[in-house]
RNA sequence: GCGAGUGUAACCAAGAGGCCAAAGGUGACCGACUCAAGAUCGGUUCUCGUAGGAGUUCGCAGGUUCGAUUCCUGCCACUCGCACCA
């Protein structure tokens, strides 16, 4: 290939860029975005790749502009995965060790040092800025930081002191999955079983037993008042336990899990459930009830012993039932509290009925319970003399009356049944105390988020519903954890800040953190920050010409304008930063817009590093250039919407481009003055110009292509097409190329940079001025003219199509003028019933009598097929089609390769001839 | 299960009451140029049709309307989130 080596432009190119995207504040206007900074504790895939080349290309696109741009990237190091990682690596397990070797190509020497987590973080972070160095991404990497650096640890100190002040952070105890053997809190992706299994709250309700106490749990302490005996499974031997110093029975995996929950628990004896059937209990709301024996009662949910509520149980009822048809407790009868529309009186039993159900074995009892409870959680009400509020409200304020006045504590427990920590132990809920929240669920605060949210430019705009979801359903964050990188709260130091909270205002940071860095940490005291952030004056702070330098800056940069980031984090990062931002800065700095991005996949699979299935970003660049990489991933999709990253579809970018570079060059040759054609191209790049624009500007890069990539080139292939053989067309080309090679700069930089210097241009495209339209350049007419061209030429093509003889000669006929002045009163009657007598108000016309109504007939269908743009364009001005046509009748010629000639439809007797319509030209082929 | 969103021809994707058999791209097929091509250029790509036309389509089933891919209802499928994890 004669074209110029991409690799080789590339490389050119990069050393030009270096310092380039460096940007100070001006008086101009700026425009600054933020990306989401990674962790990086791996390498980049194409996923990530778009992630920051999205906002790269409008980074560019408004930097032509004559927007200053801030594009500014850091890294997150906070956090306890890569001590995990470092911790397998170290320990030497395979599958670690295989994907960071195999897959992310670390050379041993590196991978050897990955036993410190610090390595590792550090080794990516690298890569990161390298890959994306290479991807063309306009980054001022003077602002680089990442998230323990000691200077970013004082600011996040002085961010949490504002929030503690504005009353944000509470602290409070916290049931979390926790693994005994490891001695920690789990997440998600340290199970190996039950990583859906959520937390629930039990009330125990206790029952007395003489002295002793028999708690039993429910969701439904509401209930209550409906308990018509209790449940034990004679099969199980349950356990005597003193309960911070009282004598409770539970089963023997209670005892334990409650030694987590914030008691203290002394196993001192057993008692086979047996020994409790058929004894007597009692409750203050319930009074005394016989305990019963059932199989389904499991000891591994909660207390091990539960209430029997038959009347609003379906397993209550059955297992009641069971025992009744042996003869067994038939004086029992249940104890209907709650009315809810679509059962009866006793809405259990009529469930089991209806349902059929045998016995309490039956695998349809889950469903069925399931179904009761939500009606009765939906629609129930107590009865009056239980004090006739919801089910809804009862079930709370019975449980805290319980709390309050009868013993009750809440007992945590899954909802799913096994839970397995990696280790391979079961994991249990465990009351964290001492805990740090973030109170998002404060409704003042939440208030202010959403007063927020309703004035920011949100893209797409269907997140919209789902962030104001999100604000109303978050509850407080325990934002403290004991392992991990990051800083210690200010407060309280045996404690870390979590990683969520503790990137959410550092875009504040970024405006002034290549100055920070020549700062001394020490000196970062929170009324530094306040000064350079807020403006707050105090007496003594160091540097001063430094922080009024700093506080320039950040007034200058902030609020961002938009913060870009994937979907998945529209449920924390996204929404958390928000919270945070209205509770430190004033008005004027609060976010402006958010741009949320779609999901990456590859050859239709989701990308997973885990499941091996991912394509570095280096590699994709090895493969096919820079720019064929940022084409596709900005060019396939629009941001928000999830893409597919597939090589043969890729391969066929690179190609394009390679088209775009050989036309651009090839149309520096072209020598003619310019003419008509040139003065249509030109037309049409004013339209394709206004549109990319548009596009960008609402971030829809796969649409700014359409338009500045397919669009030009279509328009190029009909004036080549157009041109008489042998021409190479006009100078005019030249001047098109050079728009040509602006409107796709932002996309593919490197060749159009590269371009640029070959079209004489002596700075860097990257800077050069966004193309405007100008007005005077459309020629509506013009476009019109070429317009009728086309579609007669395409007429004449689907005609020889059918009819499959070889053409002798083409003559074309134009409308007579009467059908013109049919057409347009066609084209501009408001009503079509009355327009036929309004033209026959004509005497010229009534003398063609039945002519005159077939033509309004086929007018009327042809300007219902027609786009209302050009009706418009024919009501205003009927273009002249016999000069049109004769004008073109070389070109004609050429492309059908028999001889065109041109008539006018009444000077001809031919009986197509009469089909003629404006716009629509009567075509005849022999 | 709950919340948000999506479903268009072989594939990706535009269209948001009549401009729609539905842009653009990809792939496939046919030609041209070539010793040759995965390179380039032109054409075709729902079905039927010897005159620019007709017929059936836009997840499925109903409804509103003179008219629906576009609006409403229900169903089905997929994607993301559901928390202490980046």
């Amino acid at each position: 290939m004669s074209s110029p080596d991409m690799r080789q432009i590339e490389r050119d190119i990069l050393p030009l860029w270096e310092h380039a995207f460096e940007p100070d504040p001006t008086d101009g206007e700026k425009f600054y975005l933020t990306v989401a900074y990674p962790y990086p504790s791996g390498a980049m895939h194409v996923g990530h790749g778009r992630t920051y080349i999205a906002p790269d290309v409008i980074a560019r696109f408004w930097r032509m502009r004559g927007r200053t741009v801030l594009y500014p990237m850091a890294f997150h190091v906070t956090g306890a995965p890569v001590i995990g990682i470092s911790k397998r690596i170290a320990r030497g397990d395979p599958k670690a060790v295989s994907l960071y070797r195999d897959l992310y190509k670390v050379p041993d020497d590196v991978l050897a040092q990955f036993v410190d987590p610090l390595a590792i973080v550090r080794h990516f972070s690298e890569e990161y800025q390298r890959v994306m160095s290479s991807c063309g991404i306009s980054i001022d990497w003077r602002r680089r930081f990442t998230t323990v650096d000691p200077q970013y640890s004082k600011f996040i100190e002085w961010q949490w002191k504002h929030l503690r002040e504005g009353n944000h952070v509470l602290k409070g105890a916290h049931p979390v999955r926790y693994c005994p053997q490891c001695d920690n809190p789990v997440g998600d992706h340290d199970l190996l079983e039950g990583d859906k299994a959520e937390i629930l709250k039990f009330t125990l309700v206790m029952f007395r037993w003489n002295d002793t106490f028999i708690p039993t749990a429910t969701l439904r302490p509401e209930t209550i008042y409906g308990v018509t005996n209790l449940w034990v499974n004679p099969e199980v031997t349950y356990v005597r336990i003193l309960l911070d110093g009282a004598p409770w029975i539970v089963s023997r995996e209670a005892a334990e899990k409650l030694s987590f929950q914030d008691h203290t628990v002394e196993i001192t004896g057993e008692i086979p459930g047996t020994d409790l059937i058929d004894q007597t209990v009692s409750h203050p709301l319930c009074g005394d009830v016989p305990v019963l024996p059932a199989r389904f009662v499991d000891p591994d949910m909660a207390s091990g012993i539960v209430m029997s509520v038959p009347a609003h149980a379906p397993f209550d009822y059955i297992a009641l039932r069971d025992l009744q048809t042996e003869g067994k407790y038939t004086g029992i009868e249940p104890v209907p509290l709650i009315t809810v529309p679509g059962y009866g009186t006793v809405p259990a039993k009529e469930a089991v009925e209806r349902a059929g159900v045998a016995n309490q074995d039956d695998p349809r009892m889950e469903a069925l319970t399931q179904e009761v409870y939500g009606a009765e959680f939906a629609h129930g009400r107590l009865f009056d003399r239980y004090g006739g509020s919801s089910v809804r409200e009862a079930r709370d304020s019975v449980a805290s009356l319980m709390m309050d006045q009868y013993g009750s504590v809440p007992m945590y427990e899954f909802d799913t049944r096994s839970v397995v920590c990696r280790c391979g132990s079961n994991v249990v809920v465990k009351i964290l105390h001492d805990q740090w929240f973030l109170q998002y669920s404060d409704p003042a605060w939440k208030a202010q988020v959403t007063g927020l949210i309703g004035r920011m430019d949100l893209v797409p705009p269907e997140v919209r519903a789902e962030f104001e979801r999100t604000v109303d359903w978050l509850k407080d964050w325990a934002c403290t954890r004991r392992v991990g990188l990051g800083t210690r709260l200010p407060w309280d130091p045996d404690w870390l800040i979590e990683p969520l909270s503790d990137s959410t205002v550092y875009m504040a940071y970024y405006t002034i953190a290549h100055h920070l860095a020549t700062v001394s940490a020490d000196l970062l005291t929170p009324e530094v920050f306040d000064y350079i952030y807020l403006g707050k004056e105090a007496s003594g702070l160091p540097e001063r010409e430094k922080l009024d330098l700093m506080r320039k800056e950040f007034l200058f940069w902030y609020p961002y304008d938009f913060r870009f980031s994937a979907k998945d984090l529209i449920s924390n990062h996204l929404t958390f930063q928000l919270f945070h931002h209205v509770a430190i800065f004033p008005e004027p700095c609060l976010p402006r817009g958010m741009v949320v991005f779609g999901m990456g996949l590859l050859n239709g699979a989701k990308m997973s590093s885990s499941k091996g299935n991912v394509f570095l970003l280096e590699d994709a660049v090895d493969e096919f250039g820079a720019d064929t990489v940022r084409m596709f991933l900005v060019g396939s999709a629009e941001p928000w919407q999830d893409f597919d990253w597939r090589n043969e579809l890729v391969s066929s970018t690179r190609k394009q481009i390679d088209r775009f570079m050989n036309t651009v060059l090839e149309c520096q040759a072209g020598q003619e003055s310019a003419g008509n054609l040139d003065r249509w191209l030109q037309s049409r790049l004013q339209g394709h110009i206004a549109r990319t624009t548009e596009a960008l500007e609402r971030f829809q890069t796969r649409q700014a292509l359409q338009e500045a990539f397919f669009g030009i080139e279509s328009d190029l292939k009909w004036y080549r097409r157009r041109l008489p053989a042998g021409s190479a067309g006009s100078l005019y080309l030249k001047e098109l190329c050079s728009v040509w090679v602006r409107l796709l700069a932002p996309v593919i930089p490197f060749t159009c940079e590269y371009l640029w210097k070959e079209l004489g241009g002596d700075d860097l495209v990257s800077y050069a001025p966004w193309p405007v339209t100008g007005p005077a350049a459309v020629d509506s007419r013009l476009e019109l003219a070429e317009d009728l061209l086309a579609r007669t030429v395409e007429d004449i093509e689907s005609i020889l199509k059918i009819i499959q003889i070889v053409p002798s000669a083409i003559a074309i006929y134009t409308a007579p003028s009467w059908k013109k002045r049919v057409f347009s009163a066609v084209a501009a009657a408001e009503n079509k019933n009355t327009v036929v007598r309004e033209i026959m108000k004509d005497e010229e016309m009534r003398k063609r009598g039945k002519e005159v109504t077939d033509t309004v007939r086929q007018c009327t269908t042809l300007i219902h097929r027609l786009p209302p743009q050009i009706i418009q364009q024919l009501i205003d001005d009927l273009p002249d089609e016999g000069a049109i046509f004769s004008a073109a009748a070389g070109f004609l010629s050429k492309e059908f390769s028999v001889p065109v000639s041109v008539r006018d439809a009444g000077e001809s007797s031919h009986a197509k001839a009469a089909l003629a319509l404006p716009f629509k030209p009567a075509i005849v082929i022999e």
